[in-house]
DNA sequence: GAGTGGTCTAGACCACACT
DNA sequence: GTGTGGTCTAGACCACTCC
């Protein structure tokens, strides 16, 4: 009995690491793919089909080990993996959570805009100056992979610091996920813009991509900010994705940058 | 036999965890470190003293399971985490290696200026304006954690892509590391700044801050990048750090955004 | 084939949070 | 105390690289 080999593991598991192993139809790459990632993918699932809900706690590693039949190590490292991006929350002694925008630490967590003083607050105020349902330009569509022809909701809004109008922005999103948004509703919410998606239509934000340049604004823009001296703004143009990859908003920001700067961490 | 008991590791290990564990000596937290972090804090010192240079190998994880009289599993915790950091490479098969700046794909690692074609080049050409030595100023002081008497060195130079000139940069570095450095050694050199001050100077460029601002340029700032009409650009405010978070460079750079913009990510 | 990192397991014990 | 994640170990086997 001490001598009880260790079972072929890559026979009975939850997903088929590959059909045939030497039979590559056709492909250079047998695609090995390890057991972890293969649960990875699993809890991943559950991620997206809203099995688990932001904030909740999922089922503890062992549970999750004996539901897979694997080890309690593989599990950890498939969760540690999501962990690492975000996805999940590890918290000792009490479970792993489905990591949420509801948070006060992780409210504005893609805003990287900071203080000059290194005041880390949220902006003080939100007002949502339009709200309204278009057709998708080409370059809209083309960033949140729709057809130019669905519809789009489009909302404009301004945030301010301390009373100062720092960023004015719009926002784009497919309109069929959001169905029911108006502007009534944004201007009632109290809190982010990415918890409100969250709680009302179950769409998580999980990463983002942000192209940044220089520009200086138009009229009405400079109008929006109080602006009344020629003041360079730094646009920032997001497109932001949910669990499956797939973008679920276009914004484009305007951030003045004379109390404020945008902050970035290279390693 | 079957039955030995595991060593109570925490007896006779290369870094006690703590001389008395109750006696608090006053402060509040008693500090637990576990193994793996005093691992990392032993191979961080050998990368900081220079030990291990960067594109070489470290030991083997059984060699350094060995040397530190640990289990190969704690090594490897202790390893992800610094290749996690970018300050190793872990390539199977071969061995684990000291990161570097001197390879062609993370040549420009720190540099997020992407050309709105996509292409992903480095410039094309660099052309140093100025080189000298002068006292810092308080700003430079600060940001390099030096005393204002200290002298640094003032690099001024300008990047080019597809001979449009496109960045300016200042870059001011502490003296004393960086003796012997010329305009006509950073000149002559063939390949990324980071990667000189790696192999000329032993100083291994770890991780970085940005502060990103939209300004309009003075009239030798447009000169030198060759603008005629107002033009906003990025001010791109950089502090980098060396191994032991020790700030070793402080750099302001103006970005021209019209054919190049600032890639992040963020998640 | 020998050496390296990568995966997986099983089991022990520790730290932390609730109750 | 019980349950959860966190650490550590020892050993087996796999995948990749080079000789």
């Amino acid at each position: 009995m001490a001598s009880t080999p260790p079972p072929s593991h890559n026979a009975s598991n939850p997903v088929a690491a590959g059909d045939a192993l030497p039979a590559s139809s056709g492909l250079g790459t047998p695609a090995f793919s390890p057991l972890y990632q293969q649960i990875k993918a699993l809890l991943l699932q559950s991620l997206q089909s809203g099995e688990w809900k932001p904030s909740t706690a999922i089922p503890s590693e062992i549970e999750l080990a004996g539901r897979y039949k694997v080890s309690q190590g593989t599990v950890r490292k498939a969760i540690d993996e999501l962990a690492a991006e975000n996805l999940l929350v590890r918290r000792q002694g009490k479970g792993t959570f489905v990591a949420t925008h509801a948070e006060q630490h992780v409210r504005y967590r893609f805003l990287r805009l900071i203080a000059n003083n290194g005041d880390t607050e949220g902006p003080a105020e939100r007002r949502i100056v339009d709200c309204k349902r278009l057709r998708a330009s080409t370059e809209i569509a083309k960033a949140l992979a729709i057809k130019p022809s669905d519809s789009v909701l489009q909302i404009r809004r301004v945030l301010s610091f301390a009373g100062q109008p720092t960023i004015l922005e719009d926002v784009w999103l497919p309109a069929a996920p959001f169905k029911g948004l108006t502007a009534e509703r944004l201007t009632a919410y109290q809190g982010a813009m990415y918890e409100l998606f969250e709680k009302e239509f179950g769409v998580h934000m999980v990463r983002a991509e942000e192209k940044i340049r220089a520009v200086l604004p138009d009229a009405e823009q400079e109008k929006l900010l109080h602006i009344n001296s020629p003041t360079p703004l730094l646009s920032v143009e997001r497109i932001a994705y949910t669990y499956n990859d797939a973008p679920m908003e276009f914004r484009r920001g305007l951030y003045l940058t004379d109390t404020h700067y945008y902050r970035n961490e290279l390693s």
